[in-house]
DNA sequence: AAACTAAAGCTTTTT
DNA sequence: GCTTTAGTTT
């Protein structure tokens, strides 16, 4: 590809930033600017004028998704596909250093990597044996995070021990947390960042070697990287400061996982001569919707000045509706996008109905069952979250490392096999007092005397098991698969329902090796499981973030949803729900829906509630607000705003009609323009048919 | 050791 | 209202 083609569809902030191939680089780049292909473009760019390897550049992002669709969009600019490329989230790249250099820190080499679950049962298991309250496991987990991603680790927490909010027992869980999972060589989500950072920091060797190796770097959504995030990145671009950052603080919402805007304004001081490219043509939305969603984000006092323009018309007004209750909003989106779906413009795939909490969407799948909308849940309970995939991951964790404790411990007596939680605990005392694994642990007391016989024999088989099966472990995975739910029984112990999703993980499999099986199944959370298929898309605010859509609802509307209930008391938190309004609003591309209830339920009472605060902010020109209203009586009849002036037609539902091959029918239904009229009629001599008025010639009768 | 029952929770969550 | 957890029974 040369230079040219390489150029010709950039706008000119998208060139200079693709152009600006050598030192620090930030782009602020606004919600469907063309981010990712400023990074693509840049990438390429780099690789074929520049002849800079492409395995010499670093490509952080934070989702798998948006690796992916980085990694593709790359090879299709260069013309094919290359191995060994470094792109990938921040995670999956320093797992991909450590398995290298992990040695340093007492960890082996095939280390394992404790997802959010693994590290609740741990933390629970000390807990426990620390005589805490285990139902603080949560909390504890969070604070552990926090504290990790800012790369304090439990030694500095001890340096602080005369302070006066110094929490002695949570500082002793921490020591411990960080012991056992030495102990059981495992890794959580944060000591992938936290340990990559201190081999760089304790080994400038390496981090040479690493710059070496990495003179170029990119990081997408930077307003997402947290201090352990940024210190990586500020580390790898240290001496070259070939580095290219990519964000938009209006669309930083992650602030509760330790996510830091002010990296992007670290990043101007800390790299003194950074240029600063501002992306603010968007090529997303209508003018209507943009406007809206200037209006909404220019209240945040907190943001770096910029403004949205488009040059696409203004589109259609973003239409406001007020509901009396959440049924009734969910069934005004169902009947909404029926309507739309009829009209023949849009596909199902085409919608997304965005809502603040998870407890949203189940009025909505409601309303949609009821209307025959075929649709998907994203992000409730991913795949590789459900207890018998997990089940069946530890299963292969443990085999892979015996010293996995935390794993083996989830399926010691999953299936049952008499080891229960009294037996568990006996044995984890002994492997206390001796310093060992749990594995080991049992392995000791097979051959020592003092344990009954019926025990020995139990632990045996289990150990035997485990042995087996580490013996198969370089074969087919699917085959090692199928000999773990024969040899273990799993299939028939966890019914028929979940045996089916057992059958679908054998299948997904196929082909891949155990340990490159076991980082994806910890690394990945497949947003889009089931990608295939035309339907609606319903999803939180949060989960919408880099997605468009053609069409956009967004669901409850009220002050205690957008801004949550607790998240209005602080300045900080409050304009991080206007942000995430925002980045709802710039989903959308064509039409956008504002719902809100008026009377909503929260688990058993029923709370009225204000229209959300932040509708104020969106400037009157470019919406248009119509409430449903009760009429007399006890049924709820709506007051005819409709979407678009209604079409003046005499062929309205039950309608008779005279058609000339088919002959009498009753109309159905009837939708679409003026000009473009089409109804539904059905005919009892050949069924329901869909005709245009304007080629049918059809008769009133 | 497993099954049952009462009680207490309860935002968002890229990895 | 429904899921998760703790405590109790069988």
């Amino acid at each position: 590809m040369s230079r040219h083609d390489m150029l010709k569809d950039l706008n000119p902030q998208q060139r200079e930033a693709v152009l600006h191939s050598e030192g620090p680089l930030l782009v602020l780049a606004g919600a469907g600017s063309g981010k990712t292909r400023v990074i693509t473009h840049r990438f390429a760019y780099l690789s074929t004028v520049k002849k800079v390897p492409p395995t010499s550049i670093l490509t952080m992002t934070f989702t798998n998704k948006a690796a992916d669709e980085m990694k593709e969009r790359i090879e299709g600019l260069l013309g094919r596909s290359i191995k060994g490329l470094w792109i990938g989230t921040f995670h999956s790249l320093c797992c991909r250093i450590l398995r290298r250099e992990i040695e340093r820190f007492g960890f082996k080499r095939d280390f394992c990597i404790y997802d959010e679950h693994d590290t609740y049962d741990l933390i629970r298991s000390i807990l426990k044996a620390f005589n805490m309250h285990e139902a603080l496991y949560k909390g504890i987990s969070s604070r552990l995070s926090t504290l990790k991603a800012s790369l304090i680790g439990p030694e500095d927490l001890l340096k602080n021990e005369d302070s006066y909010d110094f929490d002695e027992k949570f500082a002793r869980v921490y020591v411990r947390y960080q012991e056992e999972l030495r102990r059981n060589n495992a890794l959580d989500f944060d000591d992938l960042i936290m340990y990559t950072v201190r081999l760089f920091e304790e080994y400038p060797k390496v981090l040479r070697k690493y710059q070496d190796e990495f003179p170029y770097i990119m990081i997408d959504e930077f307003q997402d990287t947290n201090i352990s995030q940024y210190r990586l990145s500020k580390l790898l671009a240290s001496r070259d400061k070939n580095i290219c950052v990519v964000g938009d603080d209006d669309q930083s919402i992650y602030r509760f996982r330790g996510a830091n805007v002010k990296n992007i304004l670290a990043f101007k001081n800390d790299f003194s001569k950074a240029k600063v490219i501002r992306l603010e043509q968007n090529y997303r939305s209508t003018k209507h919707i943009l406007d809206a969603a200037g209006g909404v984000i220019s209240c945040n006092s907190m943001r770096m000045p910029k403004r949205l323009w488009t040059d696409r018309t203004d589109g259609e007004k973003v239409l406001y509706c007020i509901t009396n209750t959440e049924r009734d909003e969910a069934g005004y989106i169902a009947r909404t996008i029926k309507e739309l779906y009829l009209k023949g413009r849009y596909s199902y795939k085409d919608f997304a109905v965005l809502y603040r909490v998870n407890q949203q969407a189940r009025v909505i799948e409601d309303a949609m069952r009821d209307s025959g909308i075929p649709y998907k849940v994203i992000g409730s309970l991913s795949f590789y979250q459900r207890k018998e995939i997990k089940d069946i991951i530890s299963y292969l964790k443990v085999i892979v490392n015996p010293d996995d404790s935390v794993n083996l411990r989830r399926i010691i007596n999953s299936p049952p096999r008499g080891i229960g939680a009294a037996t568990l605990g006996r044995i984890e005392n002994e492997a206390r007092k001796k310093d060992k694994g749990l594995f080991e642990m049992m392995k000791i007391i097979i051959s020592s005397n003092g344990y009954s016989a019926s025990l020995k024999e139990k632990i045996r088989d289990f150990v035997e098991l485990i042995e087996d099966l580490n013996s198969q472990k370089d074969g087919e995975l699917s085959r090692l698969l199928e000999l773990i739910y024969e040899r273990t029984g799993y299939l028939e112990w966890v019914g028929e329902e979940r045996a089916e999703n057992l059958t679908e993980l054998l299948h997904s499999v196929e082909g891949k090796d155990i340990k490159g099986f076991i980082d994806t199944a910890s690394l990945y959370t497949p947003i889009d499981e089931s990608q295939d298929g035309d339907a609606v898309s319903l999803m939180t605010l949060h989960c919408a973030k880099g997605l468009e859509f053609p069409v956009v609802f967004i669901a409850g509307a009220e002050d205690g949803l957008v801004p949550y209930f607790h998240a209005i008391k602080r300045q900080e938190e409050l304009e991080e729900e206007r942000r995430l309004l925002y980045v709802g609003i710039t989903r959308a591309k064509d039409r956008l829906f504002i719902t809100r209830a008026k009377r909503r339920k929260f688990y058993t009472s029923v709370k009225e509630l204000k229209p959300s605060r932040f509708l104020d902010e969106i400037p009157t020109g470019c919406y248009q607000c119509y409430e449903k209203r009760h009429g007399r009586g006890s049924i709820a009849i709506e007051t005819k705003v409709h979407l678009e002036p209604v079409a003046s037609t005499p062929f309205v539902a039950g309608v008779r009609v005279r058609h000339p091959k088919w002959g009498i029918g009753v109309v159905r239904e009837s939708y679409g323009d003026d000009d473009d009229m089409k109804v539904m009629v059905n005919f009892p001599s050949v069924g329901v048919k869909r005709l245009s008025l304007r080629f049918a010639h059809l008769e009133r009768i």
